[in-house]
DNA sequence: TAGGGTAAGTTTTTT
DNA sequence: ACTTACCCTA
């Protein structure tokens, strides 16, 4: 294919090897086009063809904006663009990002009027949780009734729609709330912009306020063009969406405005809308037809990534929703193998038959980054990286309890910020008694006080801690502690990346506070810095001239990708989310249950529901050929063990295109737990499938013998008697965990079943 | 003030 | 199950 393309690039045509819609979709110009495409039909194809052929035809690579959702997929993009054409053009001119990357960077450029200097912070949910707590605070309203989450969540919702504080009574919302949710969304961007801090839905929604003001100025032909915003409305000549049926409607506005004068090219499927909870309207799609006049649309149906077996289970999947346009995938590459649905006993087995088979397929030579294994939510991540680790597979997880949001590295992360812009309260909050140097409490919460009543930022209060009436101690060591931030502030820019880090680690006592303590998870918190280390030193590799702001712009942007073992050889687990996009040889979709997937929160909810529908043809067309559906009869969830049954959409899947096999698998050893749940009997899946129940015996010698874990030197055994301080004799019963946070559960005579610390016991 | 223990809430999905 | 939030004590 690649030869092709070169070739006819030579040509000065960069349709060669195309179909017909595609090419129609690659050559059409003089108005918007709306391309309509199936999953696996070679949409990434067509947006970078297009591309190359502008350049080709000499539109300036400046004047061409591509927008994608994830940095995965924008990062894929512009590859693929180089690769086409990197020899005839300064392809790195093109500006390829997410939403929210191209308006960081209009705002980190132009953000004054909008209250943002060029170095503001950008919150995560974390962050924003925690000055909506402050804000809700401060409002003196029923913490039960007004959570930061809800709160939050309204603003969200607001922020997608464009909506200001005052157009708060758009959405629909009764008194009491709406009335102090207009107050808290007031208070929580008063905050927000004392800390020179945008957070993400304010990334769209500040970039958008300053376009429409420029157009607002540009069309009563004030100032035009002097006005540096009003050109970015007319700086692009075509502009390119991918995704578009996962936009909502700032995210629309924004392309409106940005397209102003350009020729807008979207590219969508309304099968893959998996977005609806975060404001985007699949109505978009339907939409821009009305929206631009003189739309062409092409619509492409012709698959190139999936066996027929795998795509008719996937038209099995979607045919069932309703509201529909309406393609039907086609494909040249003939039936395959059947897609196979496996029935397990539990979680463990599941991971494990998965870890097991991915061992096999490695190998035989299957290449392990051709390998995906999904799942709904990312609370079953766990089990299957712990299998792949027994299996010694390396394993790549996107997303998920990322890497950034461990304590020492979002501490780290803050001091980084601080340095950049010690305005952010949030962040200046978390690391000034970290580690701890008695700055308390009592101490911040009186500086807090004092910067709220003057309107300005902590940092700002901290500049004369005599005013907010602190004790001299407290006085001296806040003093202390703020020239230790501006000696290192001295060293950004000024050294590179790394060794700022180094020096911010060995300066406030960080390094030592942790290398003191000795134990296992300050070792395993050490580790983890020196991953931070290694990570920005790569960072700094691949982009020589970036500067801290870079850096801590991808890292709030991008968020966490946790890597274990050989990155380059690593199968890659993900949630069916992370997926979308994506395509792999072979994939495994796990946790096909009812009340996983679907979630149990759409049960009730048919509209979520269909969305849920999408989201399993999303996971079933990501495979090209071997896709193996694992479901649980059992499975541990919200610390319960609950019965499954089959997913509706494994039930809707056709015979003819399945392999459907009940499978025994052994019990994996496992620690003995005092009672064991009563096992029901898990629902006949369908008449045809056998799988074997093996009776929930007890546990055998053998098996109680992998349940004896060593603790400081002491044999623990189920039944053996321990001394409590408090509590006195008890007999344990079991235990969780290990190391430093092992917790055992003791029966103490007369006092019952108690979890207590494994420290806090003597053996008898 | 810090550290530890207990109670309570929490989980859908992402930028 | 697991994490965070608050309360209590040394």
């Amino acid at each position: 294919m690649r030869h092709m393309d070169e070739a006819s690039s030579d040509q000065g045509g960069r349709t060669a090897g195309l179909n017909p819609g595609q090419r129609a979709a690659v050559e059409h110009r003089g108005g918007p086009v709306l391309v309509l495409a199936g999953a696996g039909t070679g949409k990434t194809r067509v947006i970078t063809h297009r591309v190359a052929s502008l350049l080709d035809e000499g539109i300036p690579p400046w004047r061409i904006l591509a927008v994608t959702f994830t940095n995965r997929a924008a990062g894929e993009m512009r590859e693929r663009i180089e690769g086409l054409c990197e020899a005839d053009h300064n392809t790195r001119e093109i500006w390829v990002g997410t939403f929210h990357s191209i308006c960081a960077r209009i705002l980190r450029q132009h953000g004054t009027p909008v209250g943002l200097s060029n170095r503001f912070s950008i919150y995560d949910s974390a962050d924003q949780q925690s000055v909506m707590r402050k804000v809700l605070e401060g409002l003196n309203v029923s913490p039960k009734m007004y959570t930061p989450r809800g709160v939050l969540g309204i603003l969200d919702k607001a922020k997608n729609r464009g909506y200001g504080p005052e157009d708060l009574e758009k959405l629909d919302l009764q008194d009491p709330v709406l009335s102090i949710a207009r107050k808290a969304y007031e208070a929580y961007q008063a905050r927000l912009r004392a800390a020179d801090a945008a957070d993400f839905g304010d990334l769209l929604l500040q970039a958008v306020r300053l376009l429409r003001a420029a157009r607002k100025t540009s069309t009563q032909g004030q100032l035009g063009d002097l006005d540096p915003v009003a050109r970015l409305l007319t700086r692009f000549d075509h502009v390119v969406v991918d995704e578009f049926q996962d936009t909502n409607p700032i995210q629309a506005e924004l392309v409106d405005l940005l397209s102003s004068d350009a020729e807008l090219c979207v590219v969508g499927d309304d099968d893959q809308a998996i977005y609806g909870w975060r404001g985007a309207d699949v109505d978009q799609i339907l939409l821009f037809g009305d929206r631009h006049r003189g739309t062409e649309i092409v619509k492409l149906e012709q698959n190139y990534r999936s066996t027929t077996h795998i795509l008719s289970c996937a038209d099995a999947v979607i045919r069932k929703n309703r509201g529909r346009l309406g393609k039907t995938l086609w494909s040249e590459l003939g039936p395959g193998e059947p897609v196979r649905v496996l029935m397990l006993r539990d979680e463990r087995d599941e991971a494990r038959l998965v870890a097991n088979e991915a061992r096999a397929a490695i190998d035989e030579g299957v290449d392990p980054p051709s390998i995906a294994i999904f799942y709904r939510t990312h609370a079953q991540s766990r089990v299957i990286e712990d299998e792949l680790r027994r299996a010694g597979i390396s394993c790549r997880i996107v997303g998920g309890v990322a890497f950034y949001e461990r304590l020492e590295v979002k501490d780290v992360l803050s001091y980084l910020s601080v340095l950049l812009n010690p305005h952010s309260d949030v962040h200046l909050a978390r690391v000034v008694n970290r580690p701890a140097r008695k700055i308390g409490n009592t101490t911040v919460t009186r500086l807090a006080n004092r910067a709220t009543e003057e309107g300005v930022s902590l940092w700002t209060a901290m500049a004369n801690p005599e005013a907010a009436g602190l004790a001299a101690a407290a006085v001296r060591r806040i003093r202390e502690f703020v020239a230790m931030i501006g000696e290192l502030q001295a060293f950004v820019d000024e050294v590179p990346l790394p060794d700022l880090l180094a020096e911010v680690v060995e300066r406030t006592g960080y390094a030592a506070a942790l290398a003191v303590e000795e134990s296992d998870e300050s070792h395993a918190r050490l580790e983890n810095l020196q991953e931070l280390s290694g990570n920005l030193i790569e960072f700094t590799e691949e982009r020589p001239e970036a500067k801290l702001s870079d850096y801590l712009e991808l890292v709030s942007l991008v968020g966490g990708e946790r890597s274990e073992g050989d990155k380059e050889r690593a199968v890659t687990m993900m949630t069916v989310h992370s997926a979308k996009g994506l395509e792999f040889e072979r994939v495994y979709l796990t946790g096909m249950e009812e009340r996983v997937f679907p979630h149990s929160r759409v049960l009730d909810d048919p509209v979520q529901m269909e969305e849920e529908r999408r989201l399993a043809y999303v996971a079933v067309t990501r495979a090209k050929r071997h896709l193996t559906l694992t479901m649980c009869q059992r499975r541990m969830l919200y610390g319960q063990t609950q019965v499954g049954s089959p997913s509706r959409f494994v039930l809707d899947l056709p015979a003819e295109a399945t392999d459907q096999v009940g499978r025994a698998v052994t019990r994996s050893p496992r620690v003995a737990s005092p009672r064991q749940a009563p096992v029901r009997k898990g629902p006949a899946w369908q008449n045809d499938i056998v799988y074997d129940e093996s009776p929930d015996a007890p546990f055998t010698d053998e098996e109680l013998g992998d349940a004896v874990e060593e603790g400081e030197g002491v044999h623990l055994f189920i039944g053996m008697h321990l001394r409590h301080k408090a509590w006195g004799e008890g007999e344990l019963v079991g235990w969780h965990g290990s190391g430093r946070s092992l917790k055992l559960q003791i029966k103490f005579p007369g006092r019952g079943l108690k979890t207590v610390v494994a420290s806090f016991v003597q053996p008898v």
